[in-house]
DNA sequence: ATAACGTAGATTGTATACAATATTCAATAT
DNA sequence: ATATTGAATATTGTATACAATCTACGTTAT
């Protein structure tokens, strides 16, 4: 009996179409910056790109406008979303708001393999000599400590919201010099899980958030 | 020089698409509940309903699922997404927390024109003796009370976490005569709102949410 | 009778083709 | 010179067609 094997996670029934690769190709991009806010998108050209027709290109650009990672303009192609200042402040308001709910809940269930998991995380982002992984290792660490409290739709919100600010998250790790203040305040949040605080680690996730905004906030000023 | 009219909020550059139209009456009947979650949405099927070919189809369905509204699983088709009680407890706690913190900055910023807008909406949903529009003058009331709050982002979530559980809310208002505390409540939070009283409203707006679950709550188990 | 296999039918995913609409740029008029 | 018009080009949105994959059911073997 086979079946017993679909509820260890292994996703059976579904492989990757071209729409799928595409996809995840121009979101990577889009979110790591490759791709800069306010490039247009042509279908053909993206097509072309991936040897294949514009129907999967079509359909992996109308998920990610659906996600509001690009706009289209009827007969005037995708455009990748341009952020105003006012935009970037609302949503780190939305993740200064849920990340600390999501980590606190997470905290009360914490297994010891997700804080080995989160440590591990922690250690590579604070290693990491290659600054094109920071923004990578550093979602994952957070991502590792939130997984636990088993809150689905939160995560897609908040995974909505970095998508959208990934970019502009990198770039204050990188430009910035970020990485110091960042390696101390991940070890003090991954201490307060340890010890089992999960209202200091959602104070802590709050301060690191908002710390981290208003250093990216007055970058943006001065440019 | 007719570019000026460009700001007024008249969307010239888009008119709506077959797939703008289907992903449209899709989206109304599985929030209204009038497709039932569970039910399966056969391509060939929905391109007869609509005559028009599986393209547009497809393309309707994929926002669908980047929304979460649908879940497709590869050559079985594409389902209404069904919402475990954990689910719909999610969604609420999510509610509860974003549309206080969006009514009160958007008290602060309010309009006599969206008091009178709000307050006719009110009337509206307070005097429909046709319950299957409840559901839809509450939104609009809801809404008209966000808007001045300009926040693009949070209404995008907000709106999200509404689609998913408003058969729900539709539900609890027609089958457990949620009503008459629905019409009393929608008058407070007004009334806060008038007063120029945003904390307040907000208070009233998360107790008007979170008691609307409860009920809504009772009401499933009770099944 | 039960289980494994294989073929026919159904459904999806994508390529190609075409029609509708928008954009561009040269030609004309003011 | 500037503005306006119109045809050529480009781009999009959708229909049709086909290949890949899955499902259902009957056949065969045990």
């Amino acid at each position: 009996m086979l079946e017993g094997l679909t509820g260890l996670g292994v996703d059976l029934a579904k492989t990757a179409s071209s729409s799928d690769i595409i996809y995840d190709a121009l979101r990577d991009g889009i979110i790591s910056g490759q791709i800069k806010a306010g490039e247009s998108l042509r279908q053909e050209h993206v097509a072309k790109l991936f040897n294949v027709s514009r129907i999967p290109v079509r359909e992996a650009l109308n998920r990610l406008e659906a996600q509001g990672l690009v706009q289209s303009l009827r007969y005037k192609g995708y455009v990748v979303s341009l952020l105003s200042p006012a935009d970037v402040e609302e949503i780190y308001e939305v993740r200064a708001t849920l990340e600390p709910m999501v980590i606190e809940k997470s905290v009360a269930m914490m297994t010891p393999e997700t804080l080995e998991e989160a440590r591990r995380y922690c250690e590579l982002f604070s290693s990491e000599t290659d600054s094109s992984k920071w923004g990578e290792w550093n979602r994952l660490f957070h991502g590792a400590l939130y997984k636990d409290a088993k809150r689905p739709f939160h995560l897609k919100l908040i995974g909505e919201a970095i998508d959208r600010v990934d970019s502009y998250i990198r770039a204050q790790l990188v430009l910035t010099n970020g990485m110091e203040k960042a390696r101390k305040e991940h070890l003090e949040i991954l201490a307060a899980c340890v010890e089992g605080d999960g209202e200091l680690a959602g104070k802590r996730t709050r301060k690191h958030i908002l710390g981290s905004y208003k250093v990216l906030r007055k970058y943006l000023d001065n440019q």
